[in-house]
DNA sequence: AAACAAATAGCACGATCGGTCGTATAAGTC
DNA sequence: GACTTATACGACCGATCGTGCTATTTGTTT
C-alpha cells in the first residue's frame, strides 16, 4: 500500500538504470521525430549513446516495448512543453490562443528536431494497427480534445458565440497547427508558422463575442 | 530525331517489360501509401506480383530509382484523379470548390489505400534530404500552387474580394484537406471529410463577393 | 537458321535487422 | 566476509535487406 509515487528509490543500481533508460528514451524520441520510429534501430541507438546493443535491449525486452516507452516519453515532453503552459491563461479565448501559441513555440524551439513527434508517428503508424498506433492515436486525440474543451470553456465564459460547434473549431485549429508543423519541417522557415497564427487569429476573432477581450498582438 | 512520344513501340518484348513495370509501380504506390516507401521491400513487391526479385530489380537498378519512379507514378495518378477533374468547372469560386471536392473524392474512393500518397511520403521523407524528398516536395508544392492559382483566378473573375491573400487562403485550404486525409486514414469514417467540407465552405463564403454564385449544396 | 537483344530468373554476397544467452561487474543485504 | 540482485557486455543466431554477377527464356532481325 505504501508504494511511493515515482519510485524515489535509494538503490544506486536502480538509479543508474533509470538514468540510462531516460537517456535512451530521450534520444529515441528526438531521433524518431525526424527519421521515424521504425528507423530507429537498436544498433543505432546503442552506438549513439555509447552503450551495448544488448544492454540497451535489456531495458525493454522487445522493439515494440521500446517504441511504446518512446511514445510515452514523448507524451511526457508534450504535456510539459505544450499542455501545461497552455493552461496558464484563464479559461476563455485567451487560453485557446495560448494553447495554440504553446504548440507553435514548441515547434519553433525544435523540442523534437523532426517537428512534432506525434504528427510524425501518426503518419507512420496510421495504417498499421497495433499497440504503438493505439498509443499515438490516443495521445493525439487527447490534444485535440483539450483544444475542444478549451473552446467549450470559452463559450461558457462568454468569450465565444453560443452557436459555434466546439469540436468543429478544435478540429480546424488542429489542422492549421499540423500545417504549421509540416511547413516548418519542410523549409525550417517561419512562413507556415505565421500563416497558421494569422489563420487561427482570424478564425477565433470570427467566433468571438463582442464582450470578449481582444487577442494580444503577440 | 523521330523519337515518338510515349514510345509506342511494336516490339512485344518491350511492351511486356512496360506492362510489368507499370504493374510494379502501381502496386508499389498503393503499398507505399499505407506502409511507407521505405517499408516496401523488393522481396515483398516481387512475391506480391509473382516475379523474381532480381527481375524486378533490373527494371530500376537501385531502390532509390524505384522510389523515384513510384513517386512519379503516384503523381500521374494524382494529376488524373484530382488535378484534371478539378479543372472542369470554370475559373472562379466554383473551381476552387471543385478542386477541394476532387481531393476529398480521391480520398473517399481510396485511390491509394493508405490515404493521400503524397502526405504519407512527405511525412516519411521530410527530414531526410535526397532526390526522393525533392520529388515529393515539388509535387506537393505544385498542388498547393494550383490551389493558389485558382484563388487568384477567382479574384480576377470577381468571385473573391480583392483584398484577400491568395497564398494564405490556399495554404489554409491545403491544411484542411490534409486534416481530412488524416482523419480518414485514422478511422475510415467520414467525419473528417464533413468537417473539412464545412470548414472550406465557410472559408470560401467569407471571402466571396456579393456577386459570386452560391456554392452548390452538394 | 543463326545471331542478337531484352526481360526475367537463379544464386550468392555483405550488411544489418531484432533477439537470445552466458557472463562479468557493481551495489545492495545479511 | 558470503550471498543476492540489477546493470551492462560480447558473441552469436536466423531472417531479411539491397545489390551484384551469371544463366535462361523469349522475341526480333537478318
Amino acid at each position: 500500500m505504501a508504494k511511493a509515487p515515482a519510485a524515489p528509490t535509494t538503490d544506486r543500481r536502480l538509479q543508474r538504470g533509470e538514468r540510462t533508460r531516460q537517456a535512451i528514451l530521450s534520444h529515441a524520441s528526438r531521433l524518431a521525430s525526424a527519421e521515424g520510429l521504425e528507423a530507429v534501430s537498436l544498433q543505432r541507438l546503442a552506438s549513439d549513446l555509447g552503450i551495448s546493443k544488448s544492454g540497451l535491449f535489456a531495458h525493454f525486452g522487445s522493439k515494440e516495448e521500446l517504441q511504446l516507452a518512446t511514445v510515452e516519453e514523448a507524451g511526457r515532453v508534450f504535456t510539459e512543453e505544450v499542455l501545461r503552459p497552455g493552461l496558464k491563461a484563464a479559461a476563455g479565448l485567451g487560453r485557446i490562443w495560448g494553447m495554440c501559441n504553446s504548440y507553435l513555440s514548441y515547434l519553433r524551439r525544435a523540442v523534437f528536431p523532426g517537428g512534432c513527434f506525434f504528427e510524425a508517428a501518426l503518419a507512420e503508424f496510421d495504417s498499421k494497427p497495433g499497440r504503438v498506433r493505439d498509443a499515438v492515436v490516443e495521445r493525439r486525440g487527447y490534444w485535440v480534445a483539450s483544444l475542444a474543451r478549451a473552446v467549450r470553456e470559452a463559450k461558457t465564459a462568454g468569450d465565444i458565440q453560443s452557436e459555434v460547434d466546439s469540436d468543429q473549431v478544435a478540429w480546424e485549429l488542429s489542422c492549421l497547427l499540423v500545417g504549421a508543423n509540416a511547413s516548418f519541417v519542410q523549409d525550417g522557415g517561419n512562413v507556415g508558422m505565421e500563416r497558421a497564427r494569422r489563420a487561427i487569429r482570424e478564425r477565433l476573432e470570427r467566433i468571438a463575442t463582442r464582450s470578449a477581450a481582444r487577442l494580444p498582438t503577440r
